[in-house]
DNA sequence: ATAATAATTCAATAAGTATTGAAATATGAA
DNA sequence: TTCATATTTCAATACTTATTGAATTATTAT
């Protein structure tokens, strides 16, 4: 499979579930400083080992970066992931439709 | 769960399949005409029922309407299902990165 | 060193998704 | 009607993913 594809389906596929679209959102929230496993959970009400599993599932996708910080670990949203992603369905999957294509269209 | 959302996560996990990837792709190329079930099987190499799953769940999803044309059912891709799930991401997981959420921030 | 807190790993189970081949349905042609 | 083509349904199986509780590792504080 081409590189870019599988990288999308991961990022896709990570999205693609209620548990990690809201980590993935309160992440996004957070901002560039990133939140403690330990919050996350509480602020999601997601026991321990299932925090864990959605996480690895999601750095595994590229769609977040972790850092230890004392006892913490710090999950940060990567940014570059998510907007690769938008291009690719737009470039792949919208054919003109989307501002920016319409706008290549116009010009052509 | 909010409509929104679950519409976003349907069409996620819709799109995070590398046959069903590839079936969209494939529709979008082919334009408001759409192609038959027969042509996608044959173009993709993928058997008949396996097809018709992931036809099902593209449409279930709302990523493809299908009519029928004498023995043919001809599937077509449905944009603005497309273009609502980038717009979701876009406002809920980019926070200000893309061009256009950036655009706004520059206006702000 | 001991205890307390934070997070992960592990093993078991449960739940959901994909694939296949055979059978059924729908339409059009002879 | 009978036959051929197109697609779907069905049932079985295989595969993958998600969830839980118990045990483990890592770090800090006493």
């Amino acid at each position: 499979m081409k590189y870019e594809k599988k990288i999308a389906i991961d990022a896709l596929g990570s999205l693609a579930h209620e548990v990690r679209l809201d980590i993935f959102r309160l992440l996004v929230r957070a901002g560039p400083d990133g939140m403690a496993a330990g919050d996350i959970a509480g602020a999601l009400k997601i026991a321990g080992p299932n925090l864990t599993f959605h996480l690895s599932h999601m750095r595994q996708a590229g769609l977040v970066s972790s850092r230890r910080a004392g006892r913490n670990v710090i999950y940060a949203a990567d940014f570059s992931r998510m907007t690769a992603l938008i291009g690719y369905l737009q470039e792949n999957c919208c054919e003109g439709i989307t501002p920016a294509a319409a706008k290549q269209k116009e010009s052509a």
